[in-house]
DNA sequence: GCAATAAATGCACTTCCGTTGCACGGTTTA
DNA sequence: TAAACCGTGCAACGGAAGTGCATTTATTGC
């Protein structure tokens, strides 16, 4: 538990009860979460407040923000060679059509792509949909 | 003009008045398009309208859906060679940072990505961002 | 051509998510 | 201790997607 407290203040965020839990419960889950998900998990949490938890998260680079095509923004906690907040984050995630849920294949790189001339990449977001082991292995 | 009845009329979609202009007006744009901006450019349409026009075309082939990252479902016409109704469409789209446009790269395929043990892929989206042609050359 | 049917359109409304403004309260700092 | 700062909670706004229903327009069968 106090490792999560130095792991913030390592970030320069303060450690607060409801961020510690916030970064608890992201650390458990191992898929991408959602605002919403941290909502119902925390009944008597405000949602501003979560909000603005996972802002700062990520503004601190302790989290990543993830759009898996579904149009609602996921997170998940920044791996300890995740370079998202000095570079590009080039790692792809898979979202299961079948269980919805979004992972971060973390040692799986986005492939260099070639652009046409005049084109300068700055970003790219890769996302795999289908099936993830849980479902398909049932 | 009769071509795209003709075209209309293939896809098995009765070609109405409105439903010309639409495609007309995304043939002429060489970007994917919003709900909104085909709202902009036909003031005296109906949101409900278009945004059912829109369905229908992507049902029908006419049109692939884009998620560029904005959060804003784009749609763009498709290519004779777009196969995005029958197999996973694995073009990749290009985002500009700076005009906020999206263009396909239609001639840019997604990359093969080697994915773990039990995760099935079924469609790919790839969204570079950066700085666009127009953009850049300035 | 006319009535019956189906399709397309328009209007109103709802829901969901992201976002912001403002006020309160606790913590840190001078 | 007072002042400043930061985190939290409440309320509200706004954009976009989506739905139900009434109305108009087009198609079909007689």
């Amino acid at each position: 538990m106090k490792e999560i407290e130095k792991t913030l203040e390592n970030k320069s965020v303060r450690p607060t009860a409801m961020r510690i839990l916030i970064y608890k419960y992201m650390a458990e889950k191992e898929i991408a979460v959602a605002l919403t998900d941290i909502e119902n998990a925390f009944a008597k949490a405000d949602r501003t407040t979560l909000y603005r938890t996972l802002k700062t998260f990520e503004e601190k680079g302790i989290v990543h923000q993830i759009d898996d095509g579904t149009n609602i923004s996921k997170y998940a906690l920044c791996e300890p060679g995740c370079n998202c907040e000095i570079e590009q984050d080039l790692h792809l995630h898979f979202h299961c059509n079948n269980c919805d849920e979004t992972v971060c294949l973390t040692e799986h790189k986005i492939p260099q792509v070639n652009l046409p001339d005049g084109y300068v990449a700055e970003d790219a977001n890769l996302v795999i949909k289908g099936i993830c082991e849980k479902c398909s292995g049932q």
